[in-house]
RNA sequence: GCCCCCGUAGCUCAGCGGACAGAGCAGCAGACUUCUAAUCUGACGGUCGCAGGUUCGAUUCCUGCCGGGGGCGCCA
C-alpha cells in the first residue's frame, strides 16, 4: 500500500541523512503519513520533522530539508517538498498514476483488496432479531452495517461467516403464540383479548388468515405451541424475504435453544462454578464480574433455576471461539451497551481471550413522519417496516435497497440519526446514491457509444496511458488509486460509512473529467488519446463498481 | 446518582493531533445544436455547545459544565 511504502521511505531518508551526518542521531518517532486537506500540498504529507524537532534539537524546517535531500528514489513518488512550519509534502508521480489504469483493468474483480486477514476465519453477527415481528427501520442500520463490514473483511482477506442469532423459545415466544391464537379464534367468531404484553400488530392477522385458509375450524383445537411455531415460521419467512430485498444473505442462523439441547449452557455453568468466578447468593448464581474489572456482579442463574440471558450469550460466544473464529464482530443497537461487557467478562472467566471480539454499537434511528416522531414498539404493533420503506423509495430504475443502504452508510454508527420519511421519499431523486450511480451509468454509456463507433475493448486495449496528462485525468486517477487504502482503513476501523464518502468523491472526479475531457472524437488525430481515455473510463467504471459493490449498492449501466 | 453516544453552515451529516473547517439538501445566480443536465459553474452560509487543561499545534486528546439520545433487572 502506498502509505506503508511512504512510511518506509521516510525512515530510509532519515537514516540516510543521519548516516551522512546531515542530521544528528535521534530516535525516530512513529512515522505518520496522511493526506493534506489542501490538494496544493500534494497527495501525502508527513509531520515527521515537527515531531522530531525536540529530540533532534533542530528547527523542523531544517530537519525536513535534510530528509528530502536524502529521499530515496521510488517510481510512484513525484515531487517531494518542504513547507513551513516543517511538513514534508509528497506528490504521486504522474506517469505512475496513469499506469495504474493497466493494473486496475487487469484486476477488475479484486482491485483494492488486500490480505490482512490471511484467510483466517472471521464472523460477523448482526440483525439477530427474534422472530416476533417484521424487521423494522430499527433493524435496518445494523443489517446494512453488518453486511457491509462482512464485505470489507472479505475484501481484506478474511474468511467471513455471516451469522444471525435468534431465540424462538421462552416467554416472548409463548406470548407470540398466544397472540396468534387470539387472532385465529377471532376468525372463528370467538373474540378474546390479546394477552397483556402480547403482540398487537396487524401482521398476526395476516398469518391468522393464512392459517384459517389451511386449517379452517380445526384451529379451535390447536394448542399454543402450534400457534407459536406457525407464527415463527411465518415471521421468519417474512424476515428472510426482507433481508433478501436488502441484498443480505446469512451463512448461519443460530438458534439459542440449541445451546440448551447440546449442553453447552450447562457446561458453561459448570465451568464457571469451577472457575471460582461464580457464587451463590439469595438463591441465585452470580458472576463475579467485579473480579473481571466490571462495576458490579451479575446474576447468571435466577433463583428459579433458569439462566438469565447472559448465560446463553456467554455460551454462544464461547462456541464462536471454539468454532475457530479469530475475529468476531458483533453489531448491536446502543441499548446493548451495558450488557456486552458482562458477557465478555463471562467468556474471559472461562479462560478465553476476548481480544478478537469487537462490538459495534449503533445509535438509534428516530423516525419522523409528517413532522411527527414515530414511536416504535413491536408489541404494540406500532412500527414502520423495512419492506414498507423499501416500497416507498423504490423507483422503476433503482431498487429501494440502494437508497437505503447508501443512506445508512453515510453516517457514523455513533451518530444518532433522524430519518425523515417524507424527505427520503420526496428527495429520492436527489439522493447522493443517484449521483454516484449516475456516474457509473454515464461511463457505461460512453463505453457503449465507443463500441458502436468501433472502439471495442479489444480495439482500445493498447491505448497509450502516458497520454493521460490532463489535470482532470490525473485528479480522477488520484481518487481511483486511493481505493486500496479506503478499503483497508474502513475494514480495519470497522467503519463502512467511509465508503460512501469515497464513492461520492470518486463520482465527482469522474463528472469533472467528463466536463473537461472529451473522450470520443471523430477526428483521426485524436484516435490515440481517445483510446487512452477509454481505458481510463473503463478503469474508473471498475473502481466505482467495486466501491458500490462493497456497499451492496447496484451499479446500473443505464439510468 | 452512575455508564455509553452525540452537540460542526438554515437542515441532515463527514472530518485518522496538524497547514485557510468540508459534502449533500434547501435558498440565490448561471451553463444543454456537443460522449446521459440524475451533470457542471459561481456566490452566500461557521465564535466547530461553553469553560479550562495537555501540546510546537486541539473541531480532534483530558477534565468540568450545559443541552439531546440510550442504558444502568433474578426482561432479552
Amino acid at each position: 500500500m502506498i502509505k506503508d511504502d511512504l512510511i518506509s521511505l521516510v525512515r530510509q531518508a532519515t537514516q540516510a541523512a543521519q548516516t551522512a551526518g546531515d542530521l544528528p542521531a535521534f530516535d525516530l518517532p512513529a512515522v505518520v503519513v496522511d493526506h493534506p486537506k489542501n490538494p496544493e500540498h500534494g497527495d501525502y504529507a508527513t509531520n515527521i520533522a515537527l515531531q522530531s524537532a525536540r529530540a533532534a534539537r533542530l528547527a523542523p524546517l531544517r530537519i525536513a530539508e535534510q530528509i528530502v535531500k536524502h529521499w530515496p528514489p521510488a517510481d510512484f513518488v513525484g515531487r517531494v517538498s518542504v513547507a513551513p512550519p516543517g511538513f514534508i509534502n509528497i506528490a504521486l508521480d504522474d506517469r505512475w498514476l496513469a499506469h495504474q489504469v493497466a493494473v486496475i483493468q487487469a484486476n477488475p474483480a479484486t482491485y483494492g483488496n488486500s490480505n490482512a486477514g490471511c484467510g483466517r476465519k472471521a464472523q460477523v453477527e448482526f440483525v439477530s432479531a427474534n422472530p416476533t415481528g417484521p424487521l423494522t427501520i430499527g433493524h435496518a442500520w445494523g443489517a446494512v452495517l453488518g453486511d457491509t463490514i462482512a464485505n470489507l473483511l472479505t475484501a481484506t482477506g478474511w474468511d467471513v461467516t455471516r451469522e444471525y442469532y435468534f431465540n424462538n423459545g421462552g416467554r416472548q415466544m409463548r406470548l407470540l403464540g398466544e397472540s396468534l391464537q387470539v387472532r385465529c379464534l377471532e376468525l372463528l367468531g370467538d373474540r378474546r383479548p390479546i394477552p397483556p404484553d402480547g403482540y398487537r400488530g396487524d401482521y398476526l392477522r395476516w398469518v391468522a388468515a393464512t392459517l384459517y385458509a389451511e386449517y379452517g375450524d380445526a384451529l379451535a383445537e390447536k394448542d399454543v405451541d402450534f400457534f407459536r411455531n406457525k407464527a415463527v415460521d411465518a415471521i421468519f419467512a417474512n424476515i428472510r424475504s426482507t433481508l433478501d430485498r436488502l441484498g443480505i444473505r446469512f451463512d448461519v442462523y443460530y438458534n439459542e435453544l440449541d445451546l440448551y439441547y447440546n449442553g453447552k449452557i450447562e457446561a458453561a455453568v459448570k465451568a464457571l462454578a469451577n472457575s471460582g468466578y461464580a457464587y451463590e447468593k439469595d438463591g441465585a448464581v452470580w458472576l463475579r464480574a467485579t473480579e473481571l474489572g466490571l462495576k458490579q456482579d451479575r446474576v447468571i442463574i435466577k433463583s428459579s433455576g433458569e439462566p438469565t440471558y447472559r448465560m446463553p450469550d456467554i455460551a454462544y460466544h464461547v462456541d464462536k471461539l471454539e468454532r475457530g473464529f479469530e475475529y468476531i464482530v458483533d453489531i448491536f443497537g446502543a441499548d446493548h451497551h451495558a450488557t456486552w461487557p458482562d458477557v465478555l467478562a463471562g467468556v474471559r472467566a472461562l479462560g478465553y481471550n476476548t481480544d478478537g471480539i469487537k462490538v459495534i454499537l449503533h445509535q438509534f434511528i428516530t423516525l419522523m413522519r409528517e413532522g411527527q416522531e414515530v414511536k416504535m414498539s413491536t408489541r404494540r404493533g406500532e412500527f414502520v417496516t423495512i419492506d414498507e420503506l423499501l416500497d416507498d423509495i423504490t423507483t422503476e430504475a433503482i431498487p429501494g435497497k440502494d437508497v437505503m443502504r447508501f443512506m445508512l452508510l453515510t453516517r457514523s454508527p455513533d451518530s444518532p440519526m433522524t430519518f425523515d420519511m417524507d424527505l427520503a421519499v420526496k428527495q429520492s431523486s436527489e439522493n447522493p446514491v443517484y449521483y454516484v450511480q449516475y456516474g457509473h451509468a454515464r461511463i457505461c454509456s460512453i463505453l457503449r457509444k465507443a463500441a458502436e463507433e468501433g472502439f471495442t475493448p479489444e480495439a482500445y486495449a493498447d491505448g497509450d496511458l502516458s497520454l493521460l496528462t490532463h489535470p482532470s485525468e490525473l485528479a480522477l486517477l488520484r481518487r481511483m488509486v486511493a481505493l486500496p487504502e479506503v478499503i483497508a482503513t474502513a475494514a480495519e476501523q470497522l467503519a463502512p460509512h467511509q465508503l460512501s464518502g469515497y464513492a461520492t468523491d470518486l463520482a465527482t472526479q469522474f463528472h469533472l473529467f467528463y466536463r473537461d475531457c472529451r473522450v470520443l472524437s471523430s477526428d483521426p488525430a485524436d484516435r490515440e488519446l481517445t483510446k487512452a481515455r477509454l481505458r481510463l473510463c473503463d478503469a474508473a467504471r471498475i473502481v466505482l463498481a467495486r466501491t458500490l459493490g462493497l456497499m451492496g449498492v447496484s451499479a446500473p449501466e443505464r439510468m
